[in-house]
DNA sequence: TTAATATAGTTTCAATTGAAACCAATCGCA
DNA sequence: TGCGATTGGTTTCAATTGAAACTATATTAA
């Protein structure tokens, strides 16, 4: 009974879940440990930065939806971005549940020097690849996307 | 200072690091709402009985190698699996430091009953690829996953 | 109007995680 | 031999996270 033969193998590394997921966290990590001690700013906190720098006046929700992330880690950024001056929050006029989200002069600050450094990184990695190769993933990436978020969407 | 046009742009939804950690988890968390309920296994405890269904009387260490988790983690899990009676654990003869683990008949039972699940996942998500596009994915992620972890390793 | 329901966002409390300290066994080598 | 450094693995303590409850506002419909 527990003689290997009899058992469907599961070659963990060669399993596509895995590989994305230990590929995803080495990159996120790699590119996070060049901004969280220089900045004092962590993951959750840059990809609200990174949504608000390019969609101006969103509420905590739409942040939420964009980053994917849940709406009590927001809350949590959020709290710890404004402590620190880097985002401003108002009220919206038309419904004063809703928040209305904007980087900070001294916001825009830590964003002008972070975006160029991710977008390195980003560059870094993809130039493992020839132009072929990286048009390929771009397309994967896409159908995936769609097949995968349609899915939840359910 | 706070203008648009004046600053470098970093589409979040097209920013490849971020695509990837959210198709990851997006993914990895499908396949593990599936067993999380029905057999109580983390997602953590789950990748240590894979890489002890495939690799028989691996130590602690050489767990942690090959599920890319750290030893705490995986410490963890196994006090949960070998409390579970899934996996059993002797004292390495020739290092008494050392453990050596295996599953149990119990810990074979769920991985014959997990292992062709995972892989019907696997199967499920490389059917929104047509073949040319599933080979492209395997060799880009073999070639990105040796560049990144080689960097690692330096 | 007002009562019921829904939505935006925060707080609370318990569970999970990570970093550092720790213990025990082994190794390297004077 | 024997002693400092290293390695395998666990524990501890603080920080992070997740789920559920909660507050405040808005919407719906009687």
């Amino acid at each position: 009974m527990t003689d290997k033969a009899e058992h469907q193998v599961l070659e963990l590394e060669r399993f596509l879940p895995y590989r994305l997921s230990v590929l995803s966290n080495t990159v996120s990590q790699a590119i996070a440990a060049t901004y969280e001690r220089r900045f004092a700013l962590t993951i959750t906190e840059w990809r609200v930065m990174a949504v608000l720098g390019r969609y101006d006046g969103l509420s905590a929700r739409e942040v939420a939806e964009r980053t994917a992330m849940d709406k009590v880690a927001v809350s949590r950024a959020l709290a710890r971005l404004i402590g620190a001056g880097r985002v401003r929050r108002q009220t919206a006029d038309h419904d004063r549940r809703q928040s209305v989200l904007r980087l900070s002069a001294k916001g825009w600050k830590v964003y002008d020097q972070v975006a160029p450094l991710a977008l390195e990184h980003e560059q870094r990695l993809l130039a493992h690849l020839n132009p072929a190769e990286q048009r390929w993933l771009a397309d994967i990436l896409d159908k995936l996307w769609d097949a995968e978020l349609e899915e939840i969407a359910r």
